[in-house]
RNA sequence: GCCGAGGUAGCUCAGUGGUAGAGCGCGGCCCUGAAAAGGCCGGCGUGGGGGGUCCGAUUCCCUCCCUCGGCA
Protein backbone atom coordinates (compact mmCIF):
# COMPACT_ATOMS: atom_id res chain seq x y z
CA UNK A 1 0.00 0.00 0.00
CA UNK A 2 1.65 3.74 -1.04
CA UNK A 3 1.96 5.61 2.18
CA UNK A 4 -0.74 7.21 3.10
CA UNK A 5 -0.90 9.96 5.45
CA UNK A 6 -0.64 9.48 9.59
CA UNK A 7 -1.38 12.35 11.50
CA UNK A 8 -0.22 12.66 14.71
CA UNK A 9 -3.06 11.61 17.24
CA UNK A 10 -4.16 14.16 19.30
CA UNK A 11 -6.34 12.44 22.57
CA UNK A 12 -9.29 13.12 21.20
CA UNK A 13 -8.91 11.81 17.76
CA UNK A 14 -7.10 8.68 18.68
CA UNK A 15 -10.02 6.58 19.29
CA UNK A 16 -12.24 7.61 16.21
CA UNK A 17 -9.31 8.16 13.83
CA UNK A 18 -11.00 10.49 11.70
CA UNK A 19 -10.00 10.41 7.98
CA UNK A 20 -8.11 13.42 7.03
CA UNK A 21 -8.46 16.48 4.72
CA UNK A 22 -5.50 18.55 4.49
CA UNK A 23 -5.92 22.38 3.04
CA UNK A 24 -3.06 24.17 1.13
CA UNK A 25 -3.93 28.03 0.56
CA UNK A 26 -2.44 31.64 0.57
CA UNK A 27 -2.88 34.73 -1.37
CA UNK A 28 -2.49 34.30 -5.05
CA UNK A 29 1.26 34.20 -6.56
CA UNK A 30 2.52 32.46 -3.35
CA UNK A 31 3.29 29.19 -5.60
CA UNK A 32 0.92 26.77 -3.82
CA UNK A 33 0.30 25.17 -7.36
CA UNK A 34 3.80 23.70 -7.14
CA UNK A 35 4.15 23.21 -3.82
CA UNK A 36 1.10 21.52 -4.01
CA UNK A 37 2.19 19.13 -6.42
CA UNK A 38 5.22 17.87 -4.27
CA UNK A 39 3.05 17.98 -1.37
CA UNK A 40 0.34 15.50 -2.87
CA UNK A 41 3.36 13.06 -4.26
CA UNK A 42 4.31 12.94 -0.84
CA UNK A 43 1.45 11.79 0.94
CA UNK A 44 -0.37 10.04 -1.32
CA UNK A 45 -2.91 13.23 -2.39
CA UNK A 46 -5.01 14.48 -5.07
CA UNK A 47 -5.85 18.49 -5.54
CA UNK A 48 -9.04 19.73 -5.15
CA UNK A 49 -8.65 23.48 -6.15
CA UNK A 50 -10.28 25.55 -4.03
CA UNK A 51 -10.64 28.36 -6.24
CA UNK A 52 -13.62 30.73 -7.52
CA UNK A 53 -12.47 31.16 -10.88
CA UNK A 54 -10.34 28.08 -11.96
CA UNK A 55 -13.73 26.73 -12.63
CA UNK A 56 -14.70 28.33 -15.72
CA UNK A 57 -13.82 26.38 -18.80
CA UNK A 58 -12.17 28.69 -20.76
CA UNK A 59 -10.44 31.01 -18.60
CA UNK A 60 -6.83 29.21 -17.81
CA UNK A 61 -4.11 32.20 -18.07
CA UNK A 62 -6.32 34.92 -16.82
CA UNK A 63 -6.90 32.33 -13.83
CA UNK A 64 -3.44 31.16 -13.76
CA UNK A 65 -4.41 27.66 -13.70
CA UNK A 66 -1.78 25.10 -13.20
CA UNK A 67 0.40 24.25 -15.87
CA UNK A 68 -0.23 21.28 -18.63
CA UNK A 69 3.36 20.20 -16.59
CA UNK A 70 1.62 20.15 -12.65
CA UNK A 71 -1.51 18.90 -14.20
CA UNK A 72 0.46 15.79 -15.48
CA UNK A 73 1.65 14.75 -12.46
CA UNK A 74 -0.73 14.36 -10.05
CA UNK A 75 -4.73 14.40 -10.58
CA UNK A 76 -6.49 17.55 -10.45
CA UNK A 77 -10.06 18.04 -9.90
CA UNK A 78 -12.33 21.26 -10.06
CA UNK A 79 -10.81 23.20 -12.80
CA UNK A 80 -12.79 24.31 -15.87
CA UNK A 81 -15.60 22.06 -15.11
CA UNK A 82 -18.26 24.79 -15.67
CA UNK A 83 -18.54 26.75 -18.81
CA UNK A 84 -17.94 30.53 -18.53
CA UNK A 85 -21.40 31.44 -19.85
CA UNK A 86 -22.27 29.49 -16.40
CA UNK A 87 -23.20 31.59 -12.82
CA UNK A 88 -21.11 29.28 -10.31
CA UNK A 89 -21.41 29.64 -6.38
CA UNK A 90 -20.74 28.47 -3.14
CA UNK A 91 -22.76 25.97 -2.68
CA UNK A 92 -22.26 24.12 -6.04
CA UNK A 93 -18.86 24.07 -5.32
CA UNK A 94 -19.26 22.41 -1.94
CA UNK A 95 -21.65 19.92 -3.61
CA UNK A 96 -18.86 18.91 -6.55
CA UNK A 97 -15.82 18.98 -3.68
CA UNK A 98 -17.54 16.73 -1.32
CA UNK A 99 -18.36 14.82 -3.83
CA UNK A 100 -15.11 14.50 -5.01
CA UNK A 101 -13.77 14.20 -1.92
CA UNK A 102 -15.83 10.77 -1.41
CA UNK A 103 -14.48 9.72 -4.99
CA UNK A 104 -10.60 10.30 -3.75
CA UNK A 105 -11.38 8.56 -0.69
CA UNK A 106 -12.70 5.33 -2.13
CA UNK A 107 -9.58 5.07 -4.08
CA UNK A 108 -7.38 5.25 -1.13
CA UNK A 109 -6.14 8.90 -1.37
CA UNK A 110 -6.07 11.81 0.87
CA UNK A 111 -7.52 14.66 -0.20
CA UNK A 112 -5.81 18.04 -0.88
CA UNK A 113 -7.63 21.27 -1.14
CA UNK A 114 -5.24 23.95 -3.33
CA UNK A 115 -6.45 27.12 -3.87
CA UNK A 116 -7.07 31.05 -2.34
CA UNK A 117 -10.82 31.35 -1.87
CA UNK A 118 -11.23 31.63 1.30
CA UNK A 119 -15.43 31.24 1.52
CA UNK A 120 -14.97 28.06 -0.49
CA UNK A 121 -12.62 26.95 2.25
CA UNK A 122 -14.33 28.00 5.00
CA UNK A 123 -17.84 26.58 3.18
CA UNK A 124 -16.00 22.99 3.29
CA UNK A 125 -14.44 23.10 6.45
CA UNK A 126 -17.54 24.70 8.78
CA UNK A 127 -20.17 24.06 6.36
CA UNK A 128 -23.13 25.59 4.98
CA UNK A 129 -26.76 26.40 6.20
CA UNK A 130 -28.96 24.69 3.58
CA UNK A 131 -31.83 26.16 1.82
CA UNK A 132 -33.31 26.59 -1.06
CA UNK A 133 -31.52 27.73 -3.69
CA UNK A 134 -31.62 32.22 -3.67
CA UNK A 135 -34.69 32.95 -4.95
CA UNK A 136 -34.52 35.08 -8.39
CA UNK A 137 -37.98 37.03 -8.13
CA UNK A 138 -37.57 37.62 -4.77
CA UNK A 139 -34.09 38.84 -5.08
CA UNK A 140 -34.64 41.12 -8.19
CA UNK A 141 -37.74 42.88 -6.05
CA UNK A 142 -35.46 43.53 -2.92
CA UNK A 143 -32.64 45.13 -4.89
CA UNK A 144 -35.37 47.13 -7.46
CA UNK A 145 -36.67 48.53 -3.41
CA UNK A 146 -33.02 48.94 -2.53
CA UNK A 147 -32.41 51.23 -5.34
CA UNK A 148 -35.65 53.24 -4.96
CA UNK A 149 -35.58 53.33 -1.10
CA UNK A 150 -32.31 52.81 -0.21
CA UNK A 151 -30.60 50.22 1.09
CA UNK A 152 -31.19 51.66 4.84
CA UNK A 153 -34.78 51.52 4.01
CA UNK A 154 -34.06 47.50 3.23
CA UNK A 155 -31.53 46.98 6.72
CA UNK A 156 -34.53 48.36 8.93
CA UNK A 157 -36.96 46.00 7.59
CA UNK A 158 -34.38 43.46 8.45
CA UNK A 159 -33.66 45.12 12.00
CA UNK A 160 -37.74 44.51 12.55
CA UNK A 161 -37.69 40.29 11.36
CA UNK A 162 -34.02 39.27 12.14
CA UNK A 163 -32.45 41.98 14.94
CA UNK A 164 -29.24 39.94 15.04
CA UNK A 165 -28.40 39.39 11.33
CA UNK A 166 -29.43 43.22 11.34
CA UNK A 167 -27.01 44.27 13.62
CA UNK A 168 -24.18 41.51 11.70
CA UNK A 169 -24.99 43.59 8.51
CA UNK A 170 -24.07 46.88 7.68
CA UNK A 171 -27.05 49.09 6.51
CA UNK A 172 -24.50 49.91 3.44
CA UNK A 173 -24.52 46.42 2.49
CA UNK A 174 -27.15 45.82 0.17
CA UNK A 175 -25.52 42.84 -1.11
CA UNK A 176 -26.13 40.32 2.53
CA UNK A 177 -29.44 42.57 3.34
CA UNK A 178 -30.83 41.60 0.46
CA UNK A 179 -29.81 38.11 0.80
CA UNK A 180 -31.03 38.08 4.53
CA UNK A 181 -34.59 39.04 3.30
CA UNK A 182 -34.55 37.15 0.47
CA UNK A 183 -33.88 33.79 3.07
CA UNK A 184 -36.62 34.73 5.11
CA UNK A 185 -39.59 35.52 2.83
CA UNK A 186 -38.65 31.96 1.18
CA UNK A 187 -38.21 30.03 4.15
CA UNK A 188 -40.09 31.80 6.72
CA UNK A 189 -36.97 31.85 9.21
CA UNK A 190 -34.06 34.69 9.78
CA UNK A 191 -30.94 33.59 8.27
CA UNK A 192 -29.03 34.14 11.38
CA UNK A 193 -30.86 31.28 13.28
CA UNK A 194 -30.38 29.06 9.75
CA UNK A 195 -26.56 30.19 9.93
CA UNK A 196 -26.24 28.65 13.22
CA UNK A 197 -26.77 25.36 11.60
CA UNK A 198 -24.00 24.20 10.10
CA UNK A 199 -21.13 21.08 10.06
CA UNK A 200 -18.59 21.01 8.32
CA UNK A 201 -15.40 18.71 7.20
CA UNK A 202 -13.96 20.13 10.72
CA UNK A 203 -16.90 18.08 12.41
CA UNK A 204 -16.11 14.36 10.75
CA UNK A 205 -12.53 14.78 9.47
CA UNK A 206 -8.88 15.38 10.93
CA UNK A 207 -8.73 19.18 9.17
CA UNK A 208 -5.06 20.27 8.64
CA UNK A 209 -4.55 24.26 6.75
CA UNK A 210 -1.81 25.60 6.03
CA UNK A 211 -1.38 28.92 4.22
CA UNK A 212 1.32 30.29 2.63
CA UNK A 213 2.76 33.81 3.82
CA UNK A 214 5.60 35.96 2.19
CA UNK A 215 6.18 39.98 3.31
CA UNK A 216 3.95 42.15 1.39
CA UNK A 217 6.47 43.59 -0.95
CA UNK A 218 7.86 40.27 -2.25
CA UNK A 219 4.60 38.87 -2.78
CA UNK A 220 3.69 42.10 -5.12
CA UNK A 221 6.64 41.82 -6.76
CA UNK A 222 5.77 38.04 -7.60
CA UNK A 223 1.86 39.34 -8.73
CA UNK A 224 3.80 41.88 -11.23
CA UNK A 225 6.05 39.36 -12.85
CA UNK A 226 3.06 36.71 -12.87
CA UNK A 227 1.00 39.18 -14.58
CA UNK A 228 3.61 39.97 -16.96
CA UNK A 229 4.05 36.58 -18.11
CA UNK A 230 0.30 35.76 -17.98
CA UNK A 231 0.45 38.60 -20.82
CA UNK A 232 3.52 36.98 -22.82
CA UNK A 233 1.59 33.26 -22.80
CA UNK A 234 -1.85 34.65 -24.65
CA UNK A 235 -3.57 36.41 -21.96
CA UNK A 236 -4.91 39.38 -24.51
CA UNK A 237 -5.93 36.06 -26.79
CA UNK A 238 -7.49 34.18 -24.57
CA UNK A 239 -9.80 37.27 -23.37
CA UNK A 240 -10.35 38.29 -26.69
CA UNK A 241 -12.19 34.99 -27.05
CA UNK A 242 -14.26 35.24 -23.95
CA UNK A 243 -16.09 38.18 -25.81
CA UNK A 244 -17.51 35.92 -27.93
CA UNK A 245 -19.48 34.13 -25.26
CA UNK A 246 -22.16 35.37 -23.18
CA UNK A 247 -19.97 35.31 -19.82
CA UNK A 248 -21.85 34.51 -16.45
CA UNK A 249 -21.83 37.84 -13.97
CA UNK A 250 -19.76 35.51 -11.16
CA UNK A 251 -17.18 34.43 -14.96
CA UNK A 252 -17.05 37.99 -16.02
CA UNK A 253 -15.77 39.14 -12.04
CA UNK A 254 -12.33 38.17 -12.53
CA UNK A 255 -9.59 40.45 -13.15
CA UNK A 256 -8.38 41.46 -16.20
CA UNK A 257 -11.72 41.36 -17.94
CA UNK A 258 -13.04 45.03 -16.76
CA UNK A 259 -9.56 46.49 -17.32
CA UNK A 260 -8.81 44.65 -21.23
CA UNK A 261 -12.64 45.65 -21.79
CA UNK A 262 -11.54 49.40 -20.95
CA UNK A 263 -8.67 49.07 -23.00
CA UNK A 264 -10.17 47.79 -26.83
CA UNK A 265 -12.75 50.67 -25.53
CA UNK A 266 -10.42 53.14 -26.18
CA UNK A 267 -9.87 54.15 -22.38
CA UNK A 268 -6.24 53.04 -21.37
CA UNK A 269 -3.84 51.59 -23.45
CA UNK A 270 -2.52 48.04 -23.06
CA UNK A 271 0.39 49.11 -20.24
CA UNK A 272 -2.15 50.68 -17.83
CA UNK A 273 -4.71 48.13 -18.82
CA UNK A 274 -2.00 45.80 -17.54
CA UNK A 275 -0.76 48.26 -14.60
CA UNK A 276 -4.67 48.35 -13.78
CA UNK A 277 -4.90 44.33 -13.47
CA UNK A 278 -1.66 44.58 -11.10
CA UNK A 279 -3.37 47.02 -8.59
CA UNK A 280 -6.48 45.08 -8.64
CA UNK A 281 -4.56 41.67 -7.78
CA UNK A 282 -2.33 43.43 -5.00
CA UNK A 283 -6.18 44.56 -3.57
CA UNK A 284 -6.88 41.35 -4.03
CA UNK A 285 -4.33 39.63 -2.35
CA UNK A 286 -4.85 41.79 0.72
CA UNK A 287 -8.04 40.36 1.19
CA UNK A 288 -7.64 37.18 0.95
CA UNK A 289 -4.70 37.67 3.76
CA UNK A 290 -7.44 39.33 5.87
CA UNK A 291 -9.49 36.13 5.23
CA UNK A 292 -7.11 34.01 6.25
CA UNK A 293 -5.41 35.78 9.23
CA UNK A 294 -8.84 35.38 11.38
CA UNK A 295 -8.34 31.70 11.37
CA UNK A 296 -6.92 30.76 14.11
CA UNK A 297 -6.85 26.50 12.61
CA UNK A 298 -3.93 27.80 10.24
CA UNK A 299 -0.75 27.14 10.31
CA UNK A 300 1.59 29.74 8.74
CA UNK A 301 3.89 28.77 6.48
CA UNK A 302 6.54 31.25 5.54
CA UNK A 303 8.10 31.44 2.32
CA UNK A 304 11.44 32.51 1.35
CA UNK A 305 11.20 34.75 -1.82
CA UNK A 306 13.43 32.09 -3.70
CA UNK A 307 12.86 29.10 -1.56
CA UNK A 308 12.36 25.66 -3.78
CA UNK A 309 8.71 24.28 -4.07
CA UNK A 310 10.01 21.24 -3.30
CA UNK A 311 11.71 22.59 0.17
CA UNK A 312 8.44 24.20 1.22
CA UNK A 313 6.51 21.15 0.72
CA UNK A 314 9.10 19.29 2.34
CA UNK A 315 8.50 21.41 5.37
CA UNK A 316 4.57 21.19 5.43
CA UNK A 317 5.22 17.33 4.93
CA UNK A 318 7.39 17.46 8.00
CA UNK A 319 4.43 18.88 9.93
CA UNK A 320 2.28 16.82 8.99
CA UNK A 321 3.76 13.31 10.00
C1' G B 1 14.23 87.06 -21.26
C1' C B 2 8.91 88.65 -21.07
C1' C B 3 3.66 87.42 -20.13
C1' G B 4 0.16 84.04 -18.03
C1' A B 5 -1.21 79.74 -14.91
C1' G B 6 0.36 76.86 -11.02
C1' G B 7 3.44 74.57 -6.86
C1' U B 8 -1.34 71.57 -0.61
C1' A B 9 -1.46 63.66 1.29
C1' G B 10 1.81 58.44 -2.63
C1' C B 11 -1.34 60.47 -7.24
C1' U B 12 -5.24 63.99 -9.21
C1' C B 13 -7.05 68.13 -7.08
C1' A B 14 -10.67 71.26 -3.41
C1' G B 15 -10.60 74.95 0.31
C1' U B 16 -9.78 78.64 4.37
C1' G B 17 -6.65 84.91 8.10
C1' G B 18 -7.43 80.80 13.48
C1' U B 19 -1.81 74.96 11.67
C1' A B 20 -6.26 71.58 6.06
C1' G B 21 -9.98 68.23 3.17
C1' A B 22 -12.14 64.81 -1.33
C1' G B 23 -11.50 60.84 -4.78
C1' C B 24 -8.05 57.20 -5.96
C1' G B 25 -3.84 54.70 -3.71
C1' C B 26 -2.08 52.59 0.84
C1' G B 27 -3.19 50.03 5.63
C1' G B 28 -6.70 47.45 8.96
C1' C B 29 -11.32 44.83 9.28
C1' C B 30 -16.12 42.21 8.02
C1' C B 31 -17.81 38.17 5.26
C1' U B 32 -22.47 31.33 5.30
C1' G B 33 -25.75 30.38 -2.19
C1' A B 34 -22.19 36.88 -6.65
C1' A B 35 -16.50 35.95 -2.82
C1' A B 36 -10.87 37.53 -8.14
C1' A B 37 -17.45 39.97 -5.52
C1' G B 38 -19.54 43.29 -1.89
C1' G B 39 -19.28 46.33 2.60
C1' C B 40 -16.96 49.14 6.94
C1' C B 41 -12.96 51.94 9.38
C1' G B 42 -8.25 54.80 9.26
C1' G B 43 -5.37 61.04 6.82
C1' C B 44 -0.88 58.34 6.20
C1' G B 45 0.85 66.20 5.48
C1' U B 46 7.75 70.37 7.35
C1' G B 47 0.68 73.41 2.57
C1' G B 48 8.10 74.61 -2.87
C1' G B 49 12.42 77.73 0.07
C1' G B 50 13.33 82.37 2.64
C1' G B 51 11.60 86.98 4.54
C1' G B 52 7.55 90.46 5.92
C1' U B 53 2.47 92.14 7.78
C1' C B 54 -0.66 90.24 11.70
C1' C B 55 -2.31 88.20 18.35
C1' G B 56 -2.23 84.36 14.57
C1' A B 57 -0.47 82.81 7.60
C1' U B 58 -1.44 77.23 4.06
C1' U B 59 -4.46 81.61 3.07
C1' C B 60 -2.19 88.66 2.41
C1' C B 61 2.72 91.09 0.60
C1' C B 62 8.00 90.64 -1.19
C1' U B 63 11.72 87.53 -3.04
C1' C B 64 14.02 83.14 -4.81
C1' C B 65 13.41 78.19 -6.86
C1' C B 66 10.56 74.68 -9.81
C1' U B 67 6.64 73.07 -13.44
C1' C B 68 3.32 74.01 -17.52
C1' G B 69 1.46 77.15 -21.59
C1' G B 70 2.16 81.52 -24.80
C1' C B 71 5.50 85.33 -26.82
C1' A B 72 10.40 86.09 -28.00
Amino acid sequence: MRKSLRLKATPQESSHNKPSAVFLVGPTATGKSRIAVFLARKIGAEIISCDSMQVYKQMSIITSKPSAVLLKKVPHHLLGVVSAEQEYDVSRYRRQALATMRQIAERGKVPLFVGGTGLYMSILVDGIFKEKTPHPRTRALLYKQAQQHGSGYLHARLRKIDPEAALKIHSHDTRRIVRALEVFKTTGRPISHLQKERKGLADTHAVKIFCLSMPKADLDRRIDRRLDEMFRHGLVDEVRALRRLRLSRTAAYAIGLKELQGYWEGACSLDEAKALMKRATHQYARRQLTWFRKDKRIQWIAVGSAEPPRQVADRIWKKLS
